[in-house]
RNA sequence: AGUUGCCUGUCUCC
């Protein structure tokens, strides 16, 4: 046991997580206990490299061995099940927590209604929400911005404006986010008169709309091609202290590759260079794409080549969007030669 | 300290 705990120290310390976890499982089987200091770091450490399934697992083995893992662990370990789509696993979790010692918390509740209304399980989102409130929970601003789309589905803006009158009555004071996340359900609709009336709302109780509000608005009418609008929207934003951000200028460069006004794009693209705001990887996928549609593949492998070896790297979605955009053009060869590449500078491909 | 809520990019489906 000694022996494997110093090995197991050494494993973490070396970042050889999976190789640890392995060891983990061994002894767990001849019924030794784990360091569990190394146990929290290997269980964190498996997260940040996407192997739930692990750390899920250490964390087992470690509550079984008499471990109390601290909350934040937990609660890392729930939204990576929750990330990953496995509700169930993430809920079996949640009810081991306050048996092993550490009950859940409102991170820990968060994360759970959160999952749940990413997978569509509505009733089951506002059923687990009662019963905190049932077991006496005070209303709390995340859980609240998170549900606030489902009475905005349900029963319209005009609702979703009275809850949030509500939520401030009893203490509980609505933030950019919350009405940002209104902005957007209305936005997603088409529905611009929803979307002024948050924006009103929120200026009448002494808010101002930020760049993301901005953004948003953008996102939607770039969708729909409504560019005087747009216009009028990146000047408000160029006037007031929301400068545009480097999403900003994706939302407008990708609005234009979209409608095949890739010359305006790279306007955009010059503009954004110009103003010391850094194009990322997102910037230059989005161009990528664009550049593949329009036939324009010897720029786009070169654009691709430059990338390469800079501090924005191309990844996954770089070369998938390059590889599809070859192969779509019947390229073949040149997209093995990308993928070939793309293997060379270790991305594994999905 | 580190874990939960708002905006942008590829493919598939629509």
């Amino acid at each position: 046991e000694e022996t494997n705990n110093d090995i197991l120290q050494t494993l973490c310390s070396k970042a050889r997580l999976v190789d640890a976890s392995r060891l983990i499982d061994v002894m767990a089987r001849r019924n030794q206990i784990p360091h569990f200091p190394s146990c929290t770091n290997l269980i964190r450490g498996l997260i940040r490299m996407d192997r739930i399934d692990k750390a899920a697992k250490v964390l087992k083995v470690m509550v079984m061995s008499g471990g109390v893992p601290d909350i934040i662990t937990y609660n890392m370990v729930i939204g990576g099940l929750c990330k990953k789509a496995l509700l169930r696993s993430a809920i079996d979790l949640l009810e081991e927590m306050s048996l092993s010692g550490c009950p859940p918390d409102v991170i820990t509740y968060n994360t759970i209604i959160r999952c749940m209304f990413d997978n569509g399980n509505f009733d089951q989102a506002v059923g687990f929400w009662k019963d905190q409130l049932r077991k006496g929970c005070p209303p709390y601003l995340i859980t609240y911005t998170v549900l606030i789309e489902l009475v905005c589905r349900h029963c319209g803006i005009l609702r979703a404006i009275e809850v949030l009158e509500d939520m401030a009555i009893e203490g509980c004071y609505p933030d950019i986010i919350t009405y940002n996340s209104l902005v957007n359900f209305s936005c997603k609709l088409g529905k611009y008169e929803d979307a002024a009336l948050v924006v009103y709302n929120l200026l009448s109780r002494g808010m101002e709309p930020n760049a993301i509000t901005y953004n948003t608005l953008l996102h939607s009418l770039c969708s729909r091609g409504y560019w005087d609008e747009i216009d009028e929207i990146f000047t408000i934003m160029k006037e007031t202290s929301h400068t545009p951000t480097v999403v900003t200028f994706n939302i407008l460069i990708n609005g234009l590759c979209k409608y095949g006004l890739l010359d305006r794009a790279i306007n955009f693209y010059n503009e954004m260079v110009s103003q010391n705001c850094l194009p990322d990887i997102v910037t230059y996928n989005t161009l990528l794409g664009a550049l593949s549609k329009e036939g324009m593949i010897d720029e786009a492998l070169q654009v691709l080549h430059i990338l390469s070896g800079t501090s924005c790297s191309p990844g996954l979605i770089t070369y998938n969007t390059v590889i599809d955009g070859l192969a779509k053009k019947g390229l073949m060869e040149k997209a093995k030669e990308v993928y070939g590449q793309m293997i060379e500078n270790g991305i594994i491909p999905d």
